[in-house]
DNA sequence: AATTACTATTCTGCATACATAATGGTAGCA
DNA sequence: TGCTACCATTATGTATGCAGAATAGTAATT
């Protein structure tokens, strides 16, 4: 789910635009780490374009919640304390829920078929102890639900709200014994899209993403490492 | 709700900043109707500014999804398609609902009594016969709620999308019977906060916000209206 | 030795200039 | 008369220059 919002125009691709998906994925794939200062004239001699486009794509970062500005003080990365992340959890469940109901209702027989391939996939590579690749192919089992649920806007927000929750989820999934629980919640998932069940597919979708028991604390201690400095 | 983001910090305001706040009350108040082209120079040179910050304050309308881009032909006002929008206001209800959960297990007895006194506005408004007071006390209603949820990301997002929607919500209010219902609405959440009725108030939010019956082919048809050309 | 004040440097915010792509209009040709 | 091609104009994308604010470092005073 490259671009849910690629739009019928072939637009050029400016500068800004590259930029800013550039910084996007350094952020969302942890090596720009929250907290971590984004220096205009660095990042433009970095990329070699002037502070323009830089300046611009800080500004759609800003804007999207991934980064944040005080005052006259420069941009960094934003830090979510943990309240501010409890609370994305709850809505990133209801929105993955909603996703999830929907492709119950939605989905078309390939796309049932890719979620077994993928599942498949992740019994592999948690077999065969590749984390990197459990996390990867993961985030395919997600991009594909929002796909099957054939919606635009909120698998659109889905999609977005899963990033900005990525650099503090980074550290979760390699802790011991998630992957196995996420493939057993996955199945729950895909069995019941496949069995055309929305609600049973919200709720399971739902159960997935919420944080619960155990993981909770897990999660919380772990986010310290992901944030710079302190 | 002016500023659910405020932050601690004083953060001199920039004119790029102060130019997106004013872009997006033109778009949200309807004096830039869906459709219509964002000319850089031209805004320039009507808020006295360089274009350099006026393409900054747009960045940050497309990025939060005000404003789209079609790659190097401009910027203008979004255009939702109907099945977006309805996308949208399934969203809006599911956060309007949690809101309205939350404050119905964490208000204040003097957000409560506010809750009150607005709605006795808003019959006022109503008996008077004056929409647009009607509309803005009804805004300040739903964001009294917002701040009474004592969240911070679901009350800021909740505010977003239900700004995001305004533009074709304006028509609507004027409906007649419309702003009689509203109250009724109304009556039920305020009555399930005050009972700390955290699934009522949830599902009373929900109703409130969802386009059920009658409403939905009036919205629709009301839509035409919002946007510009064609 | 610690704190404060001042200065210098650095970085942000804004304006302007330039290059390139897109649009509109006109002229030429079929 | 209608279509195409070319040119002019306009507007966007990018670079650069400048002013002001913030930060850091140093020196001076208590």
């Amino acid at each position: 789910m490259k671009s849910v919002k690629q739009k019928s125009a072939p637009r050029a691709a400016t500068r800004s635009d590259t930029l800013r998906s550039q910084l996007e994925n350094l952020i969302v794939d942890g090596h720009l780490k929250p907290g971590e200062r984004l220096d205009e004239t660095e990042l433009a001699s970095r990329f070699n374009v002037s502070r323009t486009p830089v300046r611009e794509a800080i500004k759609s970062l800003v804007a999207t919640g991934l980064a944040e500005i005080r005052g006259r003080q420069g941009a960094s990365v934003t830090v979510l304390s943990i309240p501010v992340l409890l609370e994305m959890f709850e809505v990133m469940a209801t929105l993955e829920g909603m996703c999830s109901g929907f492709a119950a209702r939605r989905s078309t027989a390939a796309q049932r078929t890719r979620l077994r391939e993928i599942h498949t996939e992740l019994i592999r590579a948690n077999e065969a102890g590749e984390p990197e690749a459990f996390y990867k192919v993961n985030a395919l089992f997600h991009d594909t639900i929002y796909e099957a649920s054939h919606t635009n806007f909120i698998a659109e927000q889905t999609w977005q709200l899963r990033r900005r929750l990525a650099p503090y989820r980074l550290r979760v999934t390699y802790q011991p014994g998630r992957m196995q629980a996420t493939l057993v919640e996955h199945l729950r998932i895909i069995e019941a899209i496949e069995a055309a069940d929305g609600k049973a597919a919200t709720q399971a979708a739902m159960d997935h993403v919420k944080l619960l028991g155990d993981d909770l604390p897990d999660f919380i201690a772990s986010i310290q490492k992901s944030i710079i400095g302190d």
